[in-house]
DNA sequence: GCCGCTTTACCGGTATCCATGTATTCGCGA
DNA sequence: TCGCGAATACATGGATACCGGTAAAGCGGC
């Protein structure tokens, strides 16, 4: 009995690709491929994977979205998260949305394989480069104090602002296209960032492109 | 007679991926990988490919500075172009380098396939995001004035501010960091802003990403 | 010698970043 | 249902940085 997944990613591409790749394995059959997050539930419903391999950094409905959406419905299904950069608060937030395995997209094939049979089975993984950057930067090792994850969740509000710095857009002209003065931007925008622990438009930016809602 | 490819992007995944789907292609033969343009020009005298199917961002020697230098000493081979977003100036920089082809990584794989064998035959392609792209924004099409490429360079010291503005240093900061006064950063800052069209920390810092001078 | 790279400097307008204070609305749990 | 907290909105003030234009001078290579 083979195990069937679904492939979450926006780069159709790099899909086709990893299903066939995938399909060559023993034991790992493709139910089904989406493009972003925004239909994982009806999807999930329909297909009945085991396994959903689903990368974090999407437009639209991004992978730790669809992450929670998903769990929220379906809570027996395992995700394997996969991601095209090693960042610290993906891995922390992914997995404490109840995702089963964390690869980045930088590891060999083998390493998706391996997460893939680890999630069927119950197992969590993390690839190695995950595991050293959890362990170093005190996520969690010895004495690490994690921040409370829901210290860094943004409001509705605060997601917008940020899109549109990332986009370029200065305080005056965010305030005129949300139709708010220009010193609200900017306490969205500090908001913003001390939540985040970013300084600066360009890690904003960097931030944006990665939770999915920014283009690079 | 199968065409001899070579693979150069720096997602190991992506890559091995791709080589499983291309080598189930009829005519296609995958001689080698490698995951960044340092060594492209003694890998490609060595594995003699036809084709060399190359992303257009990478961390270290990115895909547009490795095109030249493979043009400079391997004028006759064939490269097709991959990238991961669709930006004009890409296009036009990798066409303008030599490249006989430009696909982006959200298209299917067989545009991919379809470039390839183009490339082989000497016909140049553009896959339909990236023509639409070129002939709506002025950069071709009627009465298009193109600027010129070399307006577009940067400069040795150009490129470094650039690599530190990207990663959210402030003029200051860069001044300490190359022991230059803060009042040089800024020009160096504005000439890169002319040069690339770019008018804020948020495009510059996803220029800086795409051309590999910054990591996500 | 010319051209492009690099360096420094001054000016002016605007925006950012930080601290702090106030007020309205809305949802959720006691 | 009452109240609390979070989200949203607006404002003032100040130090600093950004962005644009302009000018000038030394250096290196073709």
């Amino acid at each position: 009995m083979s195990i069937r997944t679904l492939l979450v990613d926006d780069h159709t591409m790099f899909r086709q690709a990893l299903r066939v790749m995938l399909e060559l394995e023993e034991g790992i059959e493709v139910v089904g491929e989406l493009g972003d997050g925004s239909k994982i539930v009806e999807t999930v419903a329909l297909l009945r994977p085991d396994v959903v391999t689903m990368d974090v950094s999407m437009p639209g409905v991004n992978g730790i979205e669809a992450m929670r959406a998903l769990r929220a419905k379906h809570p027996q299904i395992k995700v394997v998260a996969l991601s095209a950069s090693n960042y610290k608060q993906f891995i922390i937030e992914m997995m404490g949305a109840g995702a089963m395995a964390y690869v980045v997209k930088s590891a060999a094939g083998d390493q998706l394989v391996y997460a893939i049979n680890s999630a069927a089975k119950g197992k969590t993984y993390l690839c190695p480069e995950s595991a050293t950057l959890l362990v170093d930067s005190n996520g969690l090792g010895p004495g690490g104090a994690t921040t409370p994850i829901e210290s860094r969740r943004l409001a509705r509000r605060e997601t917008a602002v940020l899109q549109l710095l990332a986009q370029g857009k200065s305080s005056p002209q965010i305030g005129k296209l949300l139709h708010i003065a220009s010193s609200t931007v900017d306490v969205h925008r500090r908001n913003i960032m001390r939540k985040l622990e970013l300084h600066n438009v360009a890690e904003l930016t960097k931030y944006a492109i990665l939770v999915g809602i920014a283009d690079l």
